[in-house]
This record gives C-alpha cells, structure tokens and sequence, in this order.
DNA sequence: CTAGTTGCAAAGTATTTGCAATTCA
DNA sequence: TGAATTGCAAATACTTTGCAACTAG
C-alpha cells in the first residue's frame, strides 16, 4: 500500500528537472509530489488520497485541494495518465504508455498487468473526425 | 440521446419475464425500467440519469433512489453490465458481452465499438486466487 | 401476512472551485 | 513585480442509506 519513496535531495532534483521540462513551474508542494511520484523511477499508481497521505507522512503542508489540482496538471502536461476504472475514484499512472491493468474488486487496487503478453489487434478504427486518445485495458478480478 | 422506446403492452409482459427469470421481483418500477431497457431487444447504454428522465418522460413515478437501487440490482442479477469509464457517471449495458467502447471525451457519451474486427490474444493471467471477472476494453475518442 | 421494495430527504464520497494570501521567476 | 499557485472552506456531482409507508406473492 505504501511504496513511496523518501524525497532525498537527488529525488528532488529529479523531480524539479521532470517539471521544469515540461513547463509545470516547480513549486515546493509540486516537487513534493513529483519527488514521491517518480524520485526513484519505479512506476507507481496513486489516487488523489494516497499521495496526499504520503506527501503527509513526508513533509506535511500540501493541502488535498492541491494535490488534486496538481495530479490534474501533470495529467494535462504529459507526465501522468489518468486510469478510470472504478466509479469512485480516479487513478494516475506514472507509467504513460498504453498497457493493461488488474482491478482488484475487493480492495479497490489498481496494479499493471504484465503487458509483454497482451496482443491486441484490429482495434477498431476511430470514428470520424476522431482520434483514439488511449485505450484502457481493465481485467477485472475477483477472488475465487 | 434519446433512443428509448415507448412502453407497449408486449414491452411490459417481454420485461416482466426478464425479471422473473432472474429471480427479481417485478414491481411496477423495475417492470418500467426494464422495458425502457429492453423492451425492444436493443441494445443500450444507460446512467442512472438518463434512464431516470425515460422513465419520467414515460409514465413518471420512478425515484432517483429507486432507479440507482434497481440498476444495481439488474446488476447483481446479472441482467446488465456495468461499464466504468469516467470518473463521475457509471454505465450500464444490457450487452453482457464482452466487447469494446468508445467513450467520446466531449460530449461523455459512450457507445459500441465493432466488436467483430477485435482480437485480443494473450490476455495476462489471473493471479493466484483470482479470476477474471470483465474485460473492459474502452477507446477514448477526441475531437481530431 | 410479511419479506422485499419504494420514496424521500439526509448523508456520503470524490472532486472542483472561489478567492484572498502567498510565492516563484 | 506580476502572474501563477496555494489553501481553506464551500460548492458540486454522483451515489447510497435510513426508515416509514407500501406492495407483491
């Protein structure tokens, strides 16, 4: 459940150059974020209340309104994927390329799935004057 | 949007039997429900707001409360199959099999995609203990 | 008759927003 | 400095729930 990292002054500098690239000013809460999100380069899958209790846990003083707001905005600058899948909340994948994901039913986790496997084919085509923006993948899992 | 059909006499009988089938007390409301769902043997994709304005718009008398409570019932009796896709609104489809959607990111509305043309090998494996439930397969649409 | 169902209003959960105070470039 | 960002609390959107009144079998 946990599996963030602590913000070491390299997860930090880190974090600040993966912003400043993409033209999301490197604010104290953002570096805070983007040092838990991708400090040590796993990929990771947060919501909104996950990462707001690790920036908790870390340094304190981001408030969930921002956290919120912050997920949005590396969302719309290309450093996260938004994953949907269950009506409640909302997921946010560190990893951006397209690949399929388990949905646990009974503990609401979202985990990847190991994508070497998958093969998908003859998706079908957009619609007119439409373009695929992702397609999502969601095996949904129960306990036997 | 609209794309509900009128509740004949045959749609209510044809509901009333889907109902009893699975077990689920035909009441006036669900027998209204399930006919604006499947009383023509269409298939359909539905929130609880749209089927709750058929409903009005057909003969009325039909809570907000109750639609929400007899869709999860159709759902656990295994009459409809929830699709999840954005964050908000959850979906349901009297198609209970597997196949695509596209979900237009404008206008959140969600619709079939061609199932023929999709081929899917390799799906990862369930873990230890699980099975997989669904696989939902959803094509974000944008505007080119 | 009585267990299941309905409807209302109230509660809940996830998320967004208005706006004054603050902060980064 | 000035535009962007933050934090709080209030607002919003969707959905569920408690409970008394009703209804199907």
């Amino acid at each position: 459940m946990a599996g963030f990292p602590d913000i070491t002054p390299v997860h930090a500098e880190r974090a600040t150059q993966w912003l400043s690239q993409s033209n999301v000013r490197p604010t104290r809460q953002r570096v805070t974020l983007a040092a838990l999100l991708m400090g040590d380069g796993r990929d990771r899958h947060v919501t909104a209340e996950t990462l707001f209790e690790a920036a908790s846990a870390a340094d304190g003083k981001v408030s969930l309104a921002t956290v919120y707001n912050t997920l949005r905005a590396f969302c719309d600058a290309g450093l996260l994927r938004e994953i949907v899948v269950d009506g409640a909340k909302s997921y946010f994948d560190t990893d951006l390329c397209d690949h399929p994901h388990f949905f646990w039913e009974d503990s609401a986790e979202l985990t990847d799935a190991p994508r070497e496997s998958l093969d998908i084919r003859n998706l079908p085509a957009a619609p007119e004057g439409t373009h695929v923006v992702a397609v999502d993948v969601v095996l949904r899992l129960r306990r036997s």
